[in-house]
DNA sequence: AACCAGGACGTGA
DNA sequence: TCACGTCATGGT
């Protein structure tokens, strides 16, 4: 077993399956998990089974760009109020009401746009997978929400990195700070098997683990535990 | 009361 | 390419 592979058993070891990605219907809350957010469905890899389901994953991994998922399920939630939760009926809002509904994720002139124009997209797929290529075209995708929307939303088995994951392994030394965002992914998908379950758990127990123990600031000596982890290996 | 959150884009060097 | 400013609300 590598490196990689070791994490990964670590934290599913302390956390458990985390239920991604979160879905606004499913009132399942994980207790294990930091914050008060529930939607989240440990276990359950047989979702998201509905097109809408598919399509809020996408507008959820876009309202996320830089925000908490606190404030991007308040945005959904008012989405499903005005019964939007759908590419054709969030298509019909207004923009003053589209951006209203989106206000608690901030950004909002831009992301309604980036709504729109990943919607457009969407409708246009009509039901076939969209691969990594078509996705990064598209304006207001990049590799972050590309790979969170092709892990989560369409089950392709692609590594998601993110800020958590760059600041952990960075701090264990595995990549340097100037890593980009392909160098660190390959990294991930190098050391696993292409497995969608363990791709999906572990993006999200790294987030997990990373909201407990790793601040933006320099002190990475909260965790011994999952340091302690690299020696002897 | 600063500081930062599950990024991406536009700009100028 | 690359570093840096911009986008904006809400929670510790």
């Amino acid at each position: 077993m590598n490196k990689i592979q070791e994490k990964y058993k670590w934290l599913h070891n302390q956390y458990g399956p985390q239920g991604w990605w979160p879905l606004v219907d499913y009132q399942g809350t994980n207790p294990t998990k930091t914050g008060n957010v529930h939607g989240y469905h440990p276990g359950n890899y047989e979702l998201p089974k509905t097109r809408d389901q598919v399509y809020e994953i996408c507008i959820g991994a876009i309202l996320t760009q830089s925000v908490g998922w606190v404030s991007v399920e308040k945005a959904l939630i008012n989405l499903k109020k005005l019964n939007a939760i759908n590419p054709e009926r969030l298509m019909k809002l207004s923009d003053e009401k589209l951006k209203n509904a989106i206000k608690p994720v901030g950004y909002f002139n831009v992301k309604a746009r980036k709504l729109r124009v990943f919607t457009g997209f969407f409708m246009s797929l009509n039901t076939k997978i969209p691969n990594r290529e078509e996705l990064l075209k598209i304006w207001g995708v990049g590799p972050e929400t590309a790979d969170s929307m092709l892990l989560y939303a369409f089950k392709v088995p692609t590594f998601v990195v993110d800020a958590y994951t760059r600041r952990i392994f960075t701090r264990l030394g595995y990549i340097n700070e100037k890593a980009i965002y392909d160098d660190i992914k390959t990294l991930f998908e190098n050391n696993l098997k292409p497995d969608l379950k363990v791709y999906q758990e572990y993006h999200a127990l790294i987030v997990e683990h990373a909201k407990r123990f790793y601040g933006k600031g320099k002190d990475n000596r909260k965790c011994l535990l999952f340091q302690e982890t690299i020696k002897g290996t």
